[in-house]
DNA sequence: TTGACATATTCATAATAGTGAATATGATAC
DNA sequence: GTATCATATTCACTATTATGAATATGTCAA
């Protein structure tokens, strides 16, 4: 993660502070379900191009999301998947049931990447 | 917690958001020690009562907090200590070792409050 | 009742975060 | 090369959050 500051708690409200956001904790809990191409979040979650980016960028500068490039592509995972356990404690905590994670529940329109297309 | 809203994601969120703040996090942390007066928090995390105060409304606005007057005194108490696993866990995952919860490591200064002064 | 103390609230301002629009970059196909 | 597509970045603006200062409330003691 490498959030340094003084305060010890500083790295840790940051971290809060990231994920204090629905279309962050949107697009994590489905780069944690495998699907990472950014084509993929923009249908998913309706977020629109740069606005995306924009968060995806914010994750990644933190250190929660890693990328790889595979051609015009760019692919999104989770740098360390146990953020989706603290995400899932804390929807438990405030009531929300939603269940996050790599299950099958919504249905995926596809985009047109490799990933995609290839099945 | 009754943070209602039409997202899933939302009252997690705002969960989330409401525990991206160092002074919160101090605060919950020290209240989950056991040590719940205002006056305790005042002189053991360096905030002004003003600000205190504020925060202190914020969390109890959101039921992470409950409060009991006692005279003068308000004590002040995790609605649901399970909080403290989630502050932990995102702790652990930040990389910050810092231990919260009921130890005493740190030093007390005392207040002047009932349960301060009677041992 | 008055004074002192613990805590809460309001308000104005400062700081920070979120957004759309426009544009840039980097890769592939032709 | 140019065109096109996927994604990133910058900028200007808006919205949200945090803060100090001042003041209010509620309780107790005298």
């Amino acid at each position: 993660m490498n959030m340094s500051k003084s305060n010890p708690f500083g790295e840790t409200s940051k971290f809060f502070r990231l994920i204090s956001h629905p279309a962050r904790l949107k697009i994590i809990q489905e780069i944690g379900r495998g699907n990472a191409c950014v084509c993929h979040l923009e249908s998913q979650l309706g977020l629109r191009q740069a606005n995306l980016s924009q968060h995806l960028m914010a994750l990644r500068d933190a250190g929660i999301l890693e990328t790889e490039r595979d051609g015009r592509f760019i692919y999104y995972r989770l740098a360390d998947a146990k953020i989706l356990d603290i995400i899932q404690a804390a929807m438990k905590f405030t009531g929300s049931n939603e269940v996050i994670g790599s299950n099958g529940k919504q249905s995926h329109k596809a985009c047109s990447c490799p990933k995609c297309t290839s099945k």
